[in-house]
DNA sequence: ACCTGAACACCGTTCAAGT
DNA sequence: ACCTGAACACCGTTCAAGT
């Protein structure tokens, strides 16, 4: 139960606390479960106090989205170097289990055309310099890129356990998909 | 301006004129722009009046989809006997064009995980067809369907114009990845 | 069976005001 | 700057009733 607050009076919300609440109110209820009013009730304020730390709803699903994908550990510089087709292998298998477990998520990041915060553009840039160290020609690695995000995507968003087919049958298909393209990718040219 | 009606009189609506005019409101507002509500208002009906035809608005999308999915010109057995493979490129590029037309609906698509309605079915089994044909291995049909279906959806998804890449770059990568998609589930064994 | 009227239980967002 | 109160303009869906 909330403290009655006066106006003027603050809450000691800021943006952070505001994702905090956002993830595990879709934890507990998921995508359709989150809205700014129920958010805010989970926090204690009215409703029209989120707008203070987000500018709506869409921003703060992004941002929730990236903060999800802060969760995927990224590959060090050395085994980067090492074996640069295993990082971009690494990194996208790390990316889909991640966002498999917010799979109700992803119709969000199809709709947005992608992330562009900032956890998203670092696993970005890694790959990509991963795939141009595998061997990918330069310039053909934003296609590459591309490719690799949306089948990443479209699988986390397509294997619930929920639905008909099993996620672990689709998480095989989804690390057959990756090494078809990977191969071809990399020996294309 | 719709006639008004009392209580009791018909309206003359069916499953497809509410299939119809819901296509028309996407064309005009998009998905975001589809409302039962706005829907009722279009077809000069009260709100409930659409869940005597539909069950709702999920199910609305479904029928919507299904419905656009028809769209899709199928490949007629002559050609998938003549060339396998290249039926099922044919079917996977004429289903991308078409849903791309519909990239809003995407989110859709993956929230709902799959379609399956009878035009999603046919274009199903003549795809499983044709891809038994091209010399995948008997099992491993469907886990190559399901990836070129997400794969096709992904990119339809992904594609919209409005977008911060240009329709036409994600069309050429998505006809790179069916390329090399199809190269692995033909060669893989 | 197919429709209307009315209501229920919500949404996201904005505006003005208070400290 | 950060919050509240109140309102605006909507949603999807259900229930009871009429023909």
């Amino acid at each position: 139960m909330p403290t009655t607050r006066g106006p003027g009076q603050r809450a000691g919300l800021d943006r952070e606390a505001v994702v905090d609440a956002a993830r595990a109110v879709l934890a507990d209820a998921g995508y359709a479960g989150l809205t700014m009013r129920g958010l805010a009730t989970r926090l204690g304020v009215a409703p029209n106090a989120l707008y203070s730390h987000v500018g709506g709803k869409t921003e703060l699903v992004d941002l929730v989205l990236d903060d999800v994908l802060g969760e995927v550990s990224v590959p060090d510089e050395v085994s980067v170097h090492r074996d640069p087709l295993a990082a971009v292998e690494a990194i996208m298998t790390a990316s889909f289990d991640v966002l498999l477990a917010h799979s109700d998520l992803m119709p969000h990041f199809l709709a947005r055309q992608g992330a562009r915060g900032e956890h998203a553009v670092r696993l970005g840039e890694v790959a990509l310099d991963a795939l141009a160290r595998a061997g990918v020609e330069p310039g053909e690695g934003e296609e590459a890129l591309r490719v690799l995000i949306v089948t990443t995507v479209g699988f986390a968003a397509f294997a619930p356990a929920s639905g008909p087919v099993p996620a672990d049958e689709i998480r095989a298909s989804y690390l057959r998909a990756l090494d078809w393209l990977l191969a071809s990718a990399v020996n294309d040219r």
